[in-house]
Parts: structure tokens; sequence; C-alpha cells
DNA sequence: CCTTTTCATACCGTATGACGGTATGTATAT
DNA sequence: ATATACATACCGTCATACGGTATGAAAAGG
């Protein structure tokens, strides 16, 4: 194969190939010969003649895997219609009622020992989700008086770090009973926080989720 | 060299040379030739007699790294003279007091282009501070009244990771004022569950720190 | 009590294979 | 005609394996 008329085409499938070694066998314990070999074909030239490095590689594949996740975000931030705290309401709501939830809980085991695709989710929480879209929604929040806070770019970031990464039963790889009481303090830090953001629809759903994710191991 | 009647002592030159070279140059970066050139002599047998592999070293390097400070959770979890919230109180006040937060202040940069020793610090956190130590004495403060849940695991979880992980000046690169404002946050977060275990004094202190590790950069 | 033997352990130094990355060549689409 | 999309051969570095040597300490023999 010389050249492609579609070489997004090419892009995509280095970009699902590698997502999914690195899920599997995690990051570290994939090499690039082992993406070249699910390629059909395609050889190293390829790879590196659409991303400079294997580091590069990760970044695109964690940006693919939020890439909906924020537009999500995004919308919600920009409705029109909803006081701050009635947003956060909402994106916890969506966040765990997403079908694509499910698919990634077959596919992947823990990531409790995959250390650098833990800690690219962990970045991007970090430097996208919570400066991005959850403080100006807190920020809103502050303005419309639904929610109280001095200090709305670090309660973003801690509650946004406790709903992604502590209360992912990928990352913790925590039993049915688990989510349910980290379900369950996460409310109470809510409330501390003033914010009354859960109900027992979501606490449901929750559970369902990580039966999925418990019965594909 | 020859032989060392107190191979000890070799381990811990190893430990000590490749902790220093983890916290400069990264743990990805750090070669095992370059632990060797820094050894005084000592060849990359003897490293791979003392350890397995390199993971191994970064393990033991962690739980040197942890020692100390475990060695003060237990001696807290232990006394007889405090309760449950006391406890909590007298672990925060002395985890920002101790001098030797100081000095890895002054050796370390920060922890955010450095996965692997993060992940190390992130795991010990989970898998032993928060169980071994802070959850006793949660449990603890159940049994005498000055600690409300119903959850104990799960809220040592949450709180050790917010005070080890996301107030921890080296892993987030946080500024001092940034510092500060987190400090408020887990203060009211600590609030939310009951507990009043911040005071003023340590806010200093905590600004003291983050001044130190400023300056070093 | 001294010497010799035995054995485990500390350590050396090189070989090896895998890996990430690069340089260069070539065919094809525009 | 030229830029792009790949293929192929190759490089340097790295972690690790491993055969071998030096040393200490304990046990056995005198």
């Amino acid at each position: 194969m010389a050249r492609n008329k579609h070489p997004e085409e090419t892009v995509n499938l280095i970009l699902d190939v590698a997502s999914r070694l690195f899920m599997e066998k995690g990051y570290e314990r994939t090499s690039i010969q082992d993406i070249i070999a699910n390629l059909g074909g395609l050889s190293k030239g390829a790879i590196y003649h659409h991303f400079k490095s294997k580091e590069d590689i990760l970044v695109a594949v964690t940006d693919k895997m939020t890439e909906e996740s924020n537009r999500m975000l995004a919308v919600i931030r920009d409705r029109m219609d909803l006081t701050g705290q009635e947003k956060l309401k909402a994106i916890f709501k969506e966040s765990i009622a997403r079908p694509v939830q499910d698919e990634i809980f077959k596919v992947a085991p823990n990531l409790s020992t995959n250390p650098r695709l833990l800690f690219s989710v962990f970045s991007e929480t970090v430097n996208t989700a919570a400066p991005d879209y959850i403080r100006p929604i807190i920020e809103q929040g502050i303005a419309d008086g639904s929610i109280q806070t001095e200090y709305p770019a670090e309660l973003a970031e801690l509650i946004i770090l406790a709903a992604n990464i502590w209360m992912n039963p990928m990352i913790f790889d925590d039993s049915v009973e688990t989510s349910y009481r980290k379900f369950m303090v996460f409310r109470q830090m809510m409330r501390g926080f003033g914010l009354d953001i859960v109900d027992d629809e979501m606490l449901g759903r929750l559970q369902e989720l990580s039966t999925i994710y418990q019965k594909s191991k």
C-alpha cells in the first residue's frame, strides 16, 4: 500500500488499535511493534508519519476518549435555562447515564496497573475538565446564588477529581458495594458544600455500571 | 570494589542514588546506567544482585519515602489519650510540621512530569495509608462518638487522597496562593463531614512550605 | 586453639534482544 | 511537478540475563 486517499482513516485506525492495546495490555507493555502487528499491513513509517512519538499517540488516545464527554460538558455549560447547581446535577446525571461507559467498562481491565494511562486521564481532568467546564459553571453558580464558595477553581478541581478519578471503578477496581459506599460519601461531601446534586435514580444507575464492570472481569 | 561486609549499606546507597535521580530526572528518564554512574565504582551486577528489576527499585524508593511518615501515623493511631477526631487533627498537624518535608521540597521538581513516581505515591496512599492508618482512626472516632459516618473505609480514602495528593504542591505545582485556597476548600470539606481539624497555625505553616517549594524552582 | 575446607553471598562485566525512533526511498494523489 | 502517504532498513539505548570471580564466615579437621 502506498498512498491513501483518506489519511484520516489511517489515523483513526492507528488510534483505535493503540487505544485497544493500551487498555488491554497497558501503555508501557504495548510496543510500537504490537500496534503495527494489528494494523493490517501498515508499517512503522505510517505511524511515525502521522504521530511524532509513542507518547503523542497516548495523548491522542486520551483526547479521543474524553472528546465526547467534553462535548457533553460544553453543551451543559452553555445552556441558558439552568442555574449553576442545576448544571452540576445535570452533568453528574449525564456522565453516569451514557451508554458509551458500558462499552469502555467491558473492554478495559483496571487502570491500577496502567500508570501512564491513568496519569493521562488524571492530567486531562485537572488541566481541561476542571478549568474549562466545571469552574465556569461554579462561577455562574456563585453569580446566580445557587453555589456558595470563595474558591471556584479549587472547588471545581476537587469535585471533578473525586468524581472522575476516585469514583471511577476502572481505576480503583471497586466492587458494587464499594462503589455504592463511595457514592454515599461523595453525596455527603457535596452536601457539605451546600450542593444537593445526587438523587436516588442516579444511585441505581451507578450500581448498574459497577455490575457491568464486575461481570466483564 | 571487592565485597562489602555490610550489604545493606550498598542497598541504601543504591536507594539513595536512585531516589535522588528519580526525583531530579524522573523515573523513566533515569537509566540503570545513570544510577551506576553515581554509585562510585559499583556495577550493574551489584544492582541486579540486590534488586530484581528497575521497577523493584522504584517500589523500594517509595517505601523508604513513606516509611517515616507511616511510623508517625502508627504512633498517633496507637495513642490512647486522643479521640478519633483529635488523632486526625494531630496527623494533619504533624504531616505539615515535619522538617523533612523541607528537604524533599528542595530537591524535588514537580511530579507532574513524573507519572511513575506519582503513581507510586498514589498507590501507597490508597493501599497503605488509608486502610492501615486513617481507617482505624475513623473507626475509633465512630466508636467514641467524635466522628459520624457509615463508611469509614471510603471516608478515609477520600480524606487522605485529598490531603496527600490533591494538596501536595509537589504534584500539582501550586503557587502559595493556590495552596492556601486549596487548604480553605479542604477545611470546608472536612467541616462538611463534621470534622474540625484545621486551625490557623497549620495554615501559616502550609504557606511556609509552599514558599520553600516555590523558591527552589 | 589454629588451620583448612566448604559454601553462601557480594559483586563484576559483557552479551542479548527488544524497543523507540530516524533516514531514506518510492509510489500515488492532487 | 510536487507534496504526501507510506515502506524498509537501520541506529543507539536500554533493561535484563548470566557466567564468572572475590570474599567472608562457619564448620570440620588437626
